[in-house]
DNA sequence: GAAATAGTGTCTTTCAGACATTATGTG
DNA sequence: CACATAATGTCTGAAAGACACTATTTC
């Protein structure tokens, strides 16, 4: 790619520039059945009260430095490509899978983080993928996922990415509706909870959740219910795009 | 720098990486006697109550596309240097100054924002500089400062490269202490809040900004008192390194 | 005393969380 | 009926904002 003269002109040519990914998945329950997942943590196998998990999947390194452990889904910016296009190939490639959200989360670029190898400025996105999308997904070739609480050894500084990550999801998940792009179309509130458990990481008062869900005006009820196992039924809700009274969210609030 | 074989090679080949910073500082009220600003906007000048401004220094650009407009300051990043480095070469090359805080604000990449330039990454910071520093400044060759309700025609992206900023730094001020970080190192609370309401451009409620900057707890009493003017004298304060019982705040949260 | 800012007290609203209670379905 | 989840109601405490009021200094 890069014709250097000798090695004094190298040192100050710029770094390379590449575009990794940290992808944030609802696992389904059942994603043993269609995956190779060690630890499965799902929610309604039978009646427990544990709470889903993300998943994040990972590419294992086979070459030096870091060889054997797991990376970031990545590669590198081709010039005239925007960098949303550079991370959503590289989610694509590793997980045949298209994200709901994408966003930039931060440019890491010091000279130490390549440790040995080549000098990299990394542009991280982080992306959501809802459960239904991640049914579909299959393991490639070096790809695998792995429950947020449970990382194998990173290359890099992967793990302090992955951390910034989670933080920036769980403080985003706050004012934004990144949550209800998980879901379907229509979903009932117990749904949409599990969204954000899966997310916090932790249960979440129902009666306080549903309150606090329906006084944004974010969702509106479709009138329909669902009945789903040996209780009352839930109503059924939809994502209003338009709220009348809240104020608009954008991207770069609260970055 | 670059070496293509052809036209068709070197489409494929990475943009260039550039360091940008949006430099935000509390320009003094008599700035005007040190530099060359059109429009004064100072507190203390005559009793008035007018609010700081906050001042942003841009480079008038001596080459096309955009001649005669004004952008960020910044320039190339150069292999075996962190982008924090470049970040503060690019400030101290055009203001001679060095920033109270530092931060990474976003990643812009989009093809389109060239405009008939050469392709670039640009990798975005923004910068805190308080009163007292401010007052050294020179103005340099081709370099103004302007007050940010009063910006002129600007290249490229950098409008929006600033507006949001802008909306950074005023989600950031709600829950950091970079506002501590613009005061000397003993203040009273009016100086403080005097920064807040530059940065917020607008007036805050003294008692009720007391009240909130106290129970945070990470200003402490110095028990000495400071008289300035015909009136009760204030006390002073010192900014609380690590407050017992408040939340660490570190730069990844909330972004 | 007038003027100006420093500092205290109080009231209201809003919101989050804890938690009791009722409602409605299935096995 | 037992049981599980849906949905409503109520209480409390924290935090923010409006604003009245007192305190202390200089001119």
């Amino acid at each position: 790619m890069r014709i250097s003269a000798n090695v004094s002109e190298r040192a100050k040519e710029p770094p390379n520039i590449g575009v990794s990914v940290v992808i944030l998945a609802l696992g389904p329950s059942d994603m043993d059945a269609h995956g190779s997942l060690s630890a499965p943590a799902g929610a309604d196998a039978s009646g427990n009260d544990t709470i889903p998990t993300l998943r994040i999947p990972l590419v294992c390194r086979i070459r030096q430095p870091f060889l054997g452990d797991w990376a970031l889904p990545g590669g590198d910016l081709q010039g005239g490509r925007s960098l949303e296009f550079a991370a959503e190939q590289a989610l694509h490639s590793t997980t045949s899978l298209h994200p709901q959200y994408l966003e930039q989360l931060y440019t890491f670029g010091d000279p130490s983080r390549s440790h040995g190898g080549l000098p990299m400025v990394s542009i991280v996105y982080w992306a959501l993928i809802g459960e239904t999308e991640a049914k579909d997904f299959h393991e490639a070739q070096n790809v695998r996922w792995f429950p947020v609480n449970q990382l194998p050894p990173l290359a890099f500084d992967h793990k302090d990415i992955i951390d910034y990550a989670l933080t920036r999801v769980r403080n985003k998940i706050e004012y934004s509706d990144i949550a209800t792009r998980l879901v379907g179309s229509e979903f009932t509130l117990s749904q949409l909870r599990n969204v954000y458990e899966a997310i916090y990481g932790r249960k979440l008062d129902p009666p306080n959740f549903r309150r606090r869900m329906l006084s944004t005006g974010m969702v509106e009820p479709t009138g329909e219910k669902l009945a789903r196992g040996a209780h009352r039924p839930a109503s059924l809700y939809r994502y209003a795009a338009h709220p009348g009274t809240s104020k608009p969210q954008n991207a770069t609030a609260r970055q």
